[in-house]
Order: structure tokens, then C-alpha cells, then sequence
DNA sequence: AGTGTATCCTGCAGGC
DNA sequence: TGCCTGCAGGATACAC
């Protein structure tokens, strides 16, 4: 479900209400989603003060004063909630994991008193998200494994173009990629295809330059649009104070199938592939060019040449 | 290096 | 209304 601007919305969200409090009692409902045991958690959490709230790709990375970071990965449904105490809305149905948090109400450092502030939840139906707690060592481990942020100011055309190339993947499932590029999900990886008028199944690789800053623009600018629009709410996915985004409104081909096509009118088309739909326009993003050697789609010349003609 | 399949789960929409 | 099937924003392991 999440994908980055999904991820970057609840961020904001939290900075405000987690940025300094301190973290209370621990619950965990659904020891599914830790990586680890529960009480490994709730002994790396309970009594340490959270520094800052910040992204990695989808993932909501959480600091805390002891070095330690909380990393959540929301999967398909995962929801990080912010909660009041005195919100009257009715809990989330699907808490997994919980805990409290304690802002300060006065005093200096050496007597400051604490007060319950009000929880964040981890909601999760489906419970593909996974929560874990990483020391230094293994953040940086992890953090290195994932592709650059592809809204960071590094993450250049020429950038794109040098992970791009020799790869034969077709680009949908490139982008998907996390080790590849860190934050792409399968809705804007459609939407980043079709505003870059690249069908989704082109070879990674064979992306000419061109075609390489169009995506690499397209990239961007889907991201920074659904940022802006708050995410994407298809089903589950909520902004950490529980509202819809707003993108959907603004989708030009994922989940589209059948309606126009917003440039040229054209019917938007789905097709499956690695198990995912894609969602494209087959006359703005026609199909790739066969690769050099590949036999004209259409025509079955029957036996297939002997090994070694070629 | 790639692809397809299965798996982890629940909820929901659609067909009958 | 109930039952069934298929589908879903992710990640990973496996066989080929």
C-alpha cells in the first residue's frame, strides 16, 4: 500500500505530536509484525526520548535518543496513528502494536514531570508490515541495501541513466525495485510511465537518453504531486491523523483500466505481469521496439531455428 | 539475471 | 442474505 509520498505524509504528521516526548508503556497485539520479540521492543523503547521522525524510501523511520532507530514498514494496510488522549473517535479496529507517549509539562532538566499525551498506533489488517528496531550498525547495514531517494537532490537524470542501463527488467518492475530506486510502489511506478510516455514492460536498459530524462523528470514529479496531494487513499492507507490523500483524484493510468486516457483519449489498458497489474496508454507509451535479433511479433516461422544459427 | 509462483493475512466488491 | 471467487498500495523465498 504505502509508497513514499504515503510514507513522507504520515512523517509529517508525526513530527509534530513525537519529537521529543518521551515514549511510554509498549503494547504489542500482534507479535506478527516484529521482527523481533516483544519485550526486546518494549525494553529498547520504554523510557527513551524520540529525537526525530523522518523516511527511508516507504519505510517510517522513528530516532530515539539511544541510538536506537524504530523502523516500520506498513506493507499493504499498515496505518501509524496518532492518537490523543482525548480523541472521541472510535480506536482503530486493527491495533498490532501500540505505545504511549509522555510530553514534558514543565521544570528544568533535572525536575521536569511528564503527562500522557496520547498514543500511536500501529494498525495493520493484514499485518504485512513489519516493525523493527535497528542499532547503528545495522541501520546503516540496512539504510545502504535500499537505492538512492529519488527526491533527494542526488538523484540526477545521470544518476537514473547509469543504474538503468544493462538491465533487461522491464522498467515497471525496475522501479519497483528497492534496492533500485527507494520509495517506488506499483501505483506511481504506472503513473511515472505513463507521464514519461514509456510503456511499462521497455526493457530497463534500452531507455535511450531521452527517454531516461523524461522518466527521470516523470519520476519526480509524480512523487512531489502526491506528496503535495497528502497520498494516495485507494482503500486503506490514512495520513497519520487518520484523513484521506487526495491523489487519486489526480491518477492518470493505475486503476484506470478502460476510462481515457488524460493526454490522448485513448483507452487506458491493463496488463499483468510479475504478478502485478500496470496500468498504460498502448498509444502514448507504445510497446518497446523488439530487441535486436527477436523475430517480428505476428510472424510463427514455425520450428525454431537450430542452436547455434545465430 | 529474469520470470512466475507461492506465502504471509484480512476485507471488500462482484457474481450468482 | 449468503457463498464463492478474485483482487489489493509489499516483500521475500523458491524453482526454473
Amino acid at each position: 500500500m504505502p509508497e513514499l509520498p504515503e510514507a513522507e505524509t504520515i512523517v509529517r504528521g508525526l513530527r509534530g505530536p513525537l519529537e521529543g516526548a518521551l515514549v511510554g508503556t509498549v503494547r504489542v497485539i500482534h507479535a506478527d509484525v516484529l521482527d523481533g520479540e516483544p519485550a526486546e521492543l518494549a525494553r529498547g523503547l520504554e523510557g527513551t526520548r524520540i529525537t526525530r521522525v523522518g523516511r527511508r524510501g516507504k519505510n517510517v523511520v522513528i530516532g530515539l535518543d539511544s541510538g536506537l532507530r524504530l523502523v516500520v514498514n506498513l506493507g499493504m494496510s499498515g496505518r501509524l496513528l496518532w492518537r490523543r488522549r482525548d480523541d472521541p473517535s472510535p480506536p482503530p479496529s486493527h491495533p498490532a502494536v501500540s505505545f504511549g507517549l509522555l510530553r514534558g509539562t514543565g521544570g528544568d532538566a533535572s525536575s521536569e514531570t511528564f503527562a500522557p499525551g496520547g498514543d500511536v498506533v500501529y494498525h495493520d489488517p493484514r499485518r504485512f508490515g513489519r516493525i523493527r528496531l535497528l542499532g547503528p550498525g545495522a541501520w546503516r547495514t540496512w539504510s545502504r541495501g535500499m537505492g538512492p531517494e529519488p527526491l533527494a537532490p542526488g538523484f540526477t537524470a545521470g544518476v537514473l541513466a547509469e543504474a538503468l542501463a544493462g538491465s533487461k527488467s522491464p522498467i515497471r518492475s525496475w522501479l519497483l525495485d528497492q534496492r533500485k530506486v527507494a520509495g517506488v510502489g506499483n501505483i506511481y511506478a504506472s503513473e511515472a510511465c505513463h507521464l514519461a510516455r514509456i510503456h511499462p514492460q521497455t526493457p530497463a536498459g534500452r531507455i535511450d537518453a531521452d527517454g531516461t530524462r523524461r522518466l527521470h523528470r516523470a519520476v519526480r514529479k509524480v512523487l512531489a504531486g502526491a506528496v503535495a496531494a497528502g497520498g494516495t487513499t485507494l482503500r486503506d492507507y490514512r495520513t497519520a491523523e487518520g484523513w484521506e490523500g487526495a491523489y487519486q483524484y489526480a491518477l492518470r493510468a493505475y486503476g484506470r483500466e478502460g476510462l481515457p486516457c488524460p493526454r490522448c483519449g485513448e483507452a487506458i489498458v491493463r496488463v499483468v505481469f510479475s504478478n502485478r497489474s500496470a496500468f498504460y496508454c498502448p498509444r502514448c507509451q507504445p510497446e518497446p521496439a523488439p530487441a535486436p535479433g527477436t523475430p517480428v511479433s505476428g510472424s510463427r516461422p514455425g520450428p525454431p531455428p537450430p542452436r547455434g544459427a545465430s
